[in-house]
DNA sequence: AGCCATTTACTGTTCGAACAAGTACATCCC
DNA sequence: GGGATGTACTTGTTCGAACAGTAAATGGCT
């Protein structure tokens, strides 16, 4: 299929890269590329993490709220929801399940009454090497195909990506 | 920065790269940099493109979905839930949603009686180009901030993480 | 022909993500 | 002091993501 010989001269095929926005794509192959690509990864990465969490009797965000409690200890719900990026009413309700599942206590603060402090539960101590076990899984699951340059060149293209899109979301347009 | 001048030897600073994987991580900071990175690319991505498509009065998903409609034509719910990466519960609800809307229109296979065809309906052609803007929005806010070259070499990263993640997600450990 | 595994789509359910709206408390400023 | 403003959290609602279970249709295999 797709003509395989055609004599035509100019053909675009390959990489043409200087697009120059008003030329139309070649084929729809190629339009917003990065797009795509950010799309797969961020799913494919959020299937592998979900099912490795599964194991452990989490859901997908429930572990970066108790690394976070883990690591820094007692905190309020806004220093959560700062540290997931996430909004106030999914924290709600997120650290409700946590509190159900025992992973999670929750007391009002004594000099402001508006907030109330989370803190791990001790039994959320045997979760945490578990948790940590998956995280490294997945950071392996991540890696493993990449040599250690292009792991560090990973990295940097990440946090490029980052900063744009920090700054597209905070312009808001 | 970074001591231009040092008569010392040996030193991992910049790139030890051969990371040996057995020595403890100095601080608890470069635990899971990768996931992290890819957490937060994700997260930000998804917010700007939420943002941009509501705009439309598209949900996160559906613009993927119309996208392949509009591109490919008419095709079993199947086909979509092949393209979307997602699952066929998710996908007949959003297809009911869209129908809803009336951006999609959905019929029996007559050779077939198990599947349904599903068909952008001509009201849908309004959408397309503001979807296909957002898109364009989309794919700049991430890439402005980059050089070409850094743009290609991003590609090949995310691409090369996708791999790794596919290849993880398929042997499902 | 008849049985059976597979495919296709749907419903039920739980959970995170996000927006809106509302309550309780805190702080600021006049 | 008292109103205006801001912060912390909650609830209501819609939607995607994912697992489980179901039902109908298909196709292969004996």
């Amino acid at each position: 299929m797709s003509q395989p010989e055609n004599p035509d001269a100019r053909r675009p095929t390959t990489a043409d890269t200087t697009g120059p926005a008003n030329v139309r794509m070649p084929d729809s192959v190629e339009a917003g590329a990065m797009n795509h690509a950010i799309f797969r990864v961020a799913r494919l990465h959020r299937m592998l993490a979900g099912q490795l969490l599964r194991r452990v009797g989490l859901h997908p965000s429930q572990e970066l709220v108790m690394m976070q409690l883990w690591d820094r200890g007692p905190q309020r719900q806004t220093d959560l929801v700062r540290f997931l990026g996430s909004d106030a009413a999914t924290m709600t309700r997120t650290i409700r399940r946590l509190e159900n599942a025992g992973f999670v206590r929750r007391r009002p603060s004594t000099t402001d009454k508006r907030v109330t402090i989370v803190e791990p539960t001790a039994a959320s101590n045997a979760l945490r090497n578990e948790v940590e076990q998956v995280w490294m899984d997945l950071e392996t699951s991540v890696t493993e195909g990449m040599t250690p340059a292009q792991q560090a060149e990973a990295i940097e293209v990440l946090d490029l990506i980052e900063k744009s899109l920090a700054r597209a979301t905070s312009q808001d347009i």
